[in-house]
Order: structure tokens, then sequence, then C-alpha cells
DNA sequence: TTGAAAGCGTTACCAA
DNA sequence: TTGGTAACGCTTTCAA
């Protein structure tokens, strides 16, 4: 910066208003360009976040990149805050609780501005490290019961009782449920839970519930996870999945068996990606919006910044993201 | 750090050190974190930055998140820098030589020490700040002609090439190549190139081109490509896709119209994507490996790293990853 | 509209 | 093994 300065015959306190915007004149500002150009220079964004105090960071926290229902919330999330002159620290935390503590940890050391976690499952360290600094937080994909700060999302709980429900109400008799066998994907137990809740509400007898693989749940997963329930509960005569991944698996698995999708066996998705209305037939699911998801958590991410500059206090709030059941021709 | 160290009675000096892992006595270091722990104490990692002169960012650049490819990359780049404790700037350039170009100007300003490109093609300006930052580059995806510096990747006119010729040996005659109509998306554009080169070698008569739709090719567009193929060239007996994706998407329209994939039709894609192993008729395609691509980049990022602190120059390489062709069901 | 000086929180360097 | 001092490259603040 003082290279340009002396070309531009300045101090270096007017390249860096040329460079902030501030007011400079005309004149000045075209030769410090000049010499901006001709030098091809960057200003250092570590320099200015440490004189001014303040990062254009922001850290965002996902179990996994390779779902694409967590990569629409980062492609969402990156639409809203990249106009913003902010720039994102992203972390896949893999599912696992303590990932997600180091992650949060060694982030932490960039003074993000503010920070997007997936879920409400928190390490007490992970905690403590958020509280102690004092940045807007916003828990994503879920709406927990103890939000530390600001939440987006939905009840997957909730999500999954209106789809027994919508199964029920077409006939189906002996319901199953497909899950993934990690107990660290808090939104695939939920599905779980709210399968379990309604299957009872409904007096439909006991769950039929088979649980395979590790999260991400993959379109692998449901071709065994069928063929087991099939060897468990023979006469199961609709299944519900926890993702349109497995769900689409499951089908192809029935394809194979002869099995007639959805008259001798209904399957019913979750989460609505792509495939789910490629395929064929078309698989009934649950439609959220995980790109919406991204874009609220940025709107709301951006109104706390706003807040802080103003000294305004900010009420944190759940954001409720809406989803429905889209009835397609597997169910 | 100021207050770590009055609690701790020593300078701050030998707080740094603790942290950085130098050498420092037992019982010192013992005090040190007591202190740090008590405070909740984070270290700034711009200040760090600043003052040693080397931040620990890795900048990367892909032109989709939603792509598995690319996104199954950025896995592989992240599980080979993070335990180096370097941390990840992701940039979507939507496909995009001008945002990438944004993208590139505005990371430079975090002074990354690398930087990880997807593809060849870049604008005069990328270039020249690339060329200007001095930093390692390697381009992902494409072994380009006239690297900046080192690339890892594949030939992805030599691999359509390969695929044809497959096609070919299985006897299909009237083989036809189903795109994107992206002018931006050369990994795309290369695979077309090759697919009408072989053609041309194999004495297989007029190429068969349909172009539909905006990259990232998704499962969606491979319905109408295939009534277009359809439309134009009702005798075509094979299609090759840019995409599983979209081969997929041929294969639904196929089934659709009561056409049996391979005999009235077949069928191969690209990039030996999950649903092309789950899905009925399964898809013979190109197994190409993304993962190992932010592997084979990560390591080469962090072998020039290595080479700049030894002083040692290192020469820049390409690094070429292998595909294979695997037949399945559909062709 | 512009400039000078102080300081942000760390690490490099040299001295003890 | 430890401590003091001077930077790192910017922005804030105050003065002209």
């Amino acid at each position: 910066m003082s290279d340009v300065a002396r070309l531009a015959g300045v101090s270096k306190m007017t390249v860096s208003r040329v460079l902030a915007g501030h007011s400079v004149s005309e004149k000045t500002q075209e030769r410090v360009r000049q010499a901006i150009d001709k030098l091809g220079y960057v200003a250092d964004a570590a320099a200015g976040a440490l004189s001014s105090g303040r990062s254009e960071f922001v850290a965002v926290l996902v179990p996994s990149l390779s779902s694409s229902n967590f990569s629409d919330t980062v492609r969402g999330l990156m639409s809203t805050l990249e106009p913003h002159g902010l720039q994102l620290l992203l972390g896949d935390t893999d599912y696992e609780l303590e990932r997600e503590e180091r992650l949060v940890r060694s982030m932490l050391r960039y003074q993000p501005r503010c920070i997007a976690l997936t879920g409400a499952q928190h390490t007490d360290a992970t905690r403590k490290l958020l509280e102690r600094s004092a940045i807007p937080v916003v828990e994503m994909w879920d709406l927990p019961s103890k939000p530390i700060d600001t939440a987006v999302g939905f009840s997957n709980v909730r999500a999954a009782r209106a789809m027994v429900r919508h199964l029920a109400e077409r006939g189906y008799q002996r319901i199953g449920f497909l899950g993934g066998a990690s107990a660290l994907d808090s939104r695939g137990l939920d599905r779980l839970k709210g399968y379990r809740a309604e299957i009872k509400a409904l007096n439909m007898g006991e769950p039929r519930v088979i649980r395979l693989g590790e999260s991400p749940i993959t379109m692998s997963h449901g071709a065994p996870a069928m063929a087991a329930m099939l060897e468990k509960y023979p006469d199961t005569d609709a299944v519900m999945c926890v993702s349109d991944m497995s769900a689409f698996g499951a089908i192809m698995e029935c394809h194979r068996r002869g099995l007639s999708v959805p008259d001798d066996m209904a399957v019913a998705g979750f989460g609505n990606f792509e495939v789910a209305e490629c395929c064929h037939p078309s698989i009934t699911t649950v439609s959220v919006d995980p790109f919406g998801i991204g874009l609220r958590t940025g709107e709301a991410l951006l109104a706390a910044l706003e807040a802080r500059d103003t000294g305004a206090e900010i009420a944190s709030q759940s954001i409720p993201i809406e989803y429905t059941i889209i009835a397609r021709g597997s169910a």
C-alpha cells in the first residue's frame, strides 16, 4: 500500500479510502486506481480485519458436503452472503459431534462475524465456545427446543408423521420404515421417531423398522434395506424411507424381485431429490427446501449483523421452513 | 494473549510458543494451558498470519457445488489438507469465467498459500492475477496443453473417444451424443469434441448431436434430449451422454416410450455417478475418480508448499488420473 | 479532502 | 528456556 501511495503521490490513508469507497476527490481516485493497476496491488484482508477488528468471514458447518441437501443449503448461503462481501469458511463434520467441535474451535480462530451449524445437537464444549465467542449463531435444518440463538428449519418428526398419515389415508395398512443405523444423524432419527409416534397414534400395530448403513444415506442403502424388510416382515405393503436416495434403491430392489411399485409395495421417500421426480415410478416424498434454508439462514445472519452494527437488540427467533407432501406414482 | 500471559505469569512470547508447540518447559506449558482454558482464549489467526507472513488458507474454485463430481473433489481436498491445519476458501464459479476471476481476486486478498482451480480455461486477468500472486496453482479435471503450473486430471476428449469405440465394438452403428448447450462447460465440450473425432475416425457418418440445457447437467436434461434425438435422427441405435445424470433421464424417456434399453436403444453415460450403478438397467459409463482428483491435488499442493519452505525448486507437472470404461446393462 | 500517528494481536529476531 | 522489541499491513482517530 505504501508503494501504491508513493506512486500516486498520496498518503497510505488516501489509498485506503479509495479502496473503501470513502470520499476522495475524483482526480486523486483516478491516480490511485492507476497506481493500483500498475502495481497489481491486492489489499491484505487479514491486515484489514486485524486493524478494523472485523473479519468478513462466516463459518458454516454441514454434516456432509456430498449430500445435495447440504450442498444446496451452502449454495443458498453463498448466494445471500457473497453480495455482501462475506467469505464462507466451510466445514464438513461427517456427522460427528467431536469433529464439529474441532472445526468450530479452529474456525473461531479466524474471528468469523457469525456462524451457521446444522442441527440441534452439539457437544457442551461447542456450546461454550459459541457462547464465549458472542457472535450470532444459526442452527439449520431443525427447530431445536432450546436453540442456542436463531434457528431455521422444520420439525423432521412432524414431517415424518405427516407422511405416515398420507400413506394410511391411501389405504396402506402395514407400513414399514427404512432408515440409517447411525446414531448421529439426528434428522434421520427424528424421522424415525415421527414414524413410530404416528404408527402408534393410528393404532397400526408394531412398528416395522429396518436400520442399515451410515449417513449420508445413499442409493445403495435402499436395496439391502428393502430386502431385509421383506425378509423380516414379508407382508409389508408400504415403506417410507428416510431419504429419496434409499427409496430409489428400494424401488430398484422391488423391480429386481418382480414386485410392482406401488401395487405390491408402495415406497415413499424424503427430501424431493431430483431422482424422485425423474425415476419410474416417480417417488412420493416430502419436499423440503434446502436452498431456501440456506437463503433464510443467510438473511437471518445478515439481520443479526445489521442489528449488531446499529446497536439494536434483536430477539433470536425460530424460523420455520415449509415442507409439503408430494404424491407421485410410487405410493 | 496478554491476559493469558499475565495469568500464567509469563510473557506473551511464551504463550505464543506453547500454542505453536515450540520448546517450553513442561511446567510452564501446564500453567499456560490452564490460563488458556480458564480464560477461554482463542488465538487470532489473522494476526498470526499478518505477523508471520503466511496464512493457512487454500483457495479452491469449482464450477458447481451441486454436482457430486465437484463436491467429491472438494471432500478429497479437505481430507488431505485439513490434517495440515489448512483451511479451505471455497468458491462456486457457476461455470462463468468472469465469476471465477472475481472470486480469485477476492480470495487473493486473504493471501492463500496456494490455489486450486477447475479446468484449463481462465480469463487473461485471472492468469495475470495468479502469476502476480506467485503462489502454487493446480488446475483440476483437465490436462491443459499450457498449464499455469501443475495440473491434475485427465483428457475428456480421449475418454469420450474411448466410449465411442466401446459402443462401436459392441456393434452399434448409429451413435448419437447428448450434451449440454453451455459454451462454458469445457469438460462437456471436450467430451463432445472426442465424440466427433472418433465418429469421424471410425467413418461412422454424420455426427448426431443434441445439445440441450445449461451445466451442471442434471437428470431432467436427459428426457427432452432423448426425445429430440429420436425426433431428429429416428434410426439412432445408441446415445452417449455427457453425464450419467442425463443418461438416466434418457433411459427413463425410453421406458416411457416403450423402448427397451439396450435392445431398441443403447445408452451410455459419463462419470460413474451412484445412480449409474443403482438404476435398472445399470448404466455403462466412464468411471472417473473425483475424490481422487481432490486427493492428488491436495498432495500436489502440499508438495509445492513443502518445496517452497525448503527452498527447493519444484518442476510443475501434469498428473494424469486414470479413468476406465465400465460396461453395464444399458449398452 | 487529505495526512500523520497510534495501534490491532500476533510472531521473528536477538538478547539474556 | 525465556523475555523484550520491532515489525506485519492495514484502519481508526484526530488534526490540518
